[in-house]
DNA sequence: CCTACCGATCGGTAGG
DNA sequence: CCTACCGATCGGTAGG
């Protein structure tokens, strides 16, 4: 008369797993490949799977692409919320924050974020406003952090632009920092840190 | 008996021309839409070619990218040295080499090394290492003022990892400066040089 | 999720 | 540099 419930369970578990390993090896490919370097058949096989399998999971291949993206963002805005939601003085909320980003972009299969840094024009337009909504949200917390950092004095120029020119130092590193190198995260981040404030030699 | 002198001068001209123009097309082509989405049918019809005709002047489509960013090293290496040229207490040379660097990569028709910047997992292994070479000419003469920077007390931190996050913070504004905006190219060099420096206040 | 397949497009080439 | 073409690969689909 109707299906088992207890069956129905698994099989959508299952799914899932197969959907999250998708996008799993399909961020790590894109980064390293890029989205058009990268062919449905380089992920159907990444994930263990036939050539047309992929399309059981997503429509298209921009499907891929814009879940991954939105799979990095919910991350990273969880991570910076919890950053900015502590109760320390600016300066050191920076460090943190800094370093939190860094780890988002580059501790071992964080491959989500740099996708969306690194392969926003693969974007269709009605896609990229649909990302650059979340996106939003992401630089207005470090908008806020920068903001508090101004008005103690810390920090000179105009508002926007400094979160963009720090954002682009950090985000940067993804180009050229390497894991178990001679520069730890937490170096990177204080460092960077320092580089950026004023007055605290 | 020979080939006439006369005729053999304007032809070499027109071919260097017209290879001139499919690197202009290819650069501006790569960086809208990556070295993989763009197609050689895509170059061939922004120079007003037929689809083969681009492989009388390169071998490959990856020989047209290595020239591409190796015309946009030799200009951009010598600006820099330029700018490194001048007698100028090295803040004032920090803002002159951002603004320089700023219009290597923001600029009218300016493509050339924002596609060695965004395009650079599309080389082959070798031409890597071939690029990577004139590269690395580039980044000492930045590292060289920053070496000045750091004696005069201005820049603290570890000198390569300083001049990773100055290049970062750079050149990541090639993926959100857009010309005739709120910001002149001027204004976010002076934001970015005082944002770098210790006690300029 | 597999099998078997499609039409389109790709980089590249031979011959002129 | 054009013409005419090639084999390979692409994203995607129908049917099970």
């Amino acid at each position: 008369m109707s299906v088992p419930q207890r069956k129905a369970r698994p099989r959508r578990n299952n799914e899932s797993n197969r959907r999250e390993e998708l996008l799993r090896v399909s961020a790590k490919l894109f980064r390293e490949k890029g989205f058009d370097g990268t062919s449905i058949r380089d992920i159907s096989a990444a994930a263990g799977m036939h050539s047309g399998s992929p399309f059981y999971h997503f429509k298209t291949k921009q499907d891929i692409l814009v879940a991954v993206m939105e799979q990095g963002l919910a991350e990273g805005l969880r991570k910076t919320e919890e950053v900015m939601a502590l109760s320390l003085p600016p300066e050191q909320k920076l460090t943190k924050l800094v370093r939190t980003q860094l780890g988002t972009i580059l501790e071992e299969g964080n491959d989500f974020i740099p996708v969306l840094l690194y392969d926003w024009r693969s974007l269709t337009l009605a896609n990229r406003r649909r990302i650059v909504a979340v996106k939003d949200r992401y630089d207005a917390l470090w908008q806020c952090l920068i903001d508090d950092l101004q008005r103690a004095g810390h920090m000179p120029g105009d508002a926007q632009l400094v979160r963009l020119l720090i954002l682009g130092a950090v985000n940067w590193a993804g180009t050229w920092y390497r894991l178990g190198g001679r520069l730890s995260l937490d170096k990177v981040a204080e460092d960077a840190a320092r580089l950026f404030l004023q007055g605290k030699q």
